[in-house]
DNA sequence: GAATCGTCTTGGATGGCAGTCAAGATAAGG
DNA sequence: CCTTATCTTGACTGCCATCCAAGACGATTC
């Protein structure tokens, strides 16, 4: 019979230690904090952090999980933004991510966990994009390929900080897709505009 | 006064070691081999790879420089091949470095080496995409812009190996930017061509 | 041809890390 | 008060990159 010791508090110790391993996977790196300095930060024993999460994987899957439920409900409050500045904020919202996109896409390989909340996140965003794509214009044919795009561009932009300057420039280029061949079979012919 | 020993079988003992490195990142991944199987693979001591490495994030520099030479030399006996078809054909043979690909994303926050390679392979790639995108008719107002879209897509590509169906149409959407605005400022007014 | 000096090779540390184990605490239920 | 489930912890294991100090070995020098 579960007698529940302390009810409610194993949800809050929890979040602690969510808490404090985001902050540092976030701002230091998932590779370069190890286990103690999430333990130091959140205030308990390295060993009780193995209590809560099956290992260091589970813990990224729950700090992952908390980021994009965070940055959903914020979005959820702009849902009616033309498209263009939802995907805007969007980057600049995730922006601040990048360390987590590079290490997810590490540990897909090799993290069958991390691997899987990859595919989910890659479900959603492609859901998420292609209507934007849709109420742009884009016609069913090319749907797939512009969402594709649009995933590797906003991970791309993720994943090169640098890039931040022409960041404006390239979300305009991707969310206005004038590129629609309007029919795939007669771009053999079709002369090319420029010189 | 340097008396050389073995002339130059120092060239030699170090393209061994890159070539053991190159196989085992490639199909094993970087943080899942560990030196000493290198050093076995390579057949020799795990700290003689330290006599030809500063460390493991030079031997994989050595491996990146290899990996894209050969991929260069390749490249360069098809260059005259149509655009579309250059394109298509690199990501089929850098398919294979994916792991290579999320590695060097992963190190380049830490490891100053790894982050500079990083830098000069983006270089390279802007302008051979800029010069692609420019003979397929991109304007120079949104060149910068296209060719920042390729690299992601092609990176996109690379990390994702599930999207390998996909591939020939986001890159024959990608080659043929139809999405070319005359001019930006005429986009609110103009009527899309979709359904 | 023996001492010497660079070039190269290696066995044996060292220190950091994720994850395990088994021994406690603690408080509710009986 | 004693059992039992929940939680916490110190001590440990094993793997890994990297370092150190001792050698091996051939060319050079005398």
């Amino acid at each position: 019979m579960p007698r529940n010791r302390r009810p409610q508090n194993r949800e809050e110790k929890r979040d602690e230690i969510v808490t404090a391993a985001a902050k540092l996977f976030i701002g230091t790196g998932y590779d370069e904090t190890p286990m103690t300095a999430i333990a130091a930060a959140a205030g308990v024993a390295t060993n009780t952090i193995y209590w809560y999460f099956d290992d260091k994987d589970a813990l990224l899957v729950a700090v992952l999980d908390r980021v994009l439920a965070e940055a959903l409900a914020d979005a959820s409050e702009r849902a009616d933004a033309p498209w263009e500045d939802q995907l805007m904020w969007a980057v600049e919202r995730l922006d601040q991510y990048g360390r987590l996109v590079t290490v997810v896409h590490a540990r897909t390989a090799i993290a069958p966990v991390i691997d899987a909340w990859h595919a989910d996140f890659h479900r959603l965003a492609e859901d998420m994009l292609a209507g934007g794509f849709r109420s742009a214009g884009v016609p069913e044919e090319s749907l797939r390929a512009s969402v594709q795009i649009g995933v590797f561009v906003i991970e791309g932009l993720l994943l090169h900080p640098d890039t931040a300057p022409s960041r404006r420039e390239v979300i305009n280029l991707l969310a206005r897709p004038t590129h629609v061949h309007r029919d795939p079979r007669r771009d053999e012919a079709r002369p090319r505009s420029g010189s």
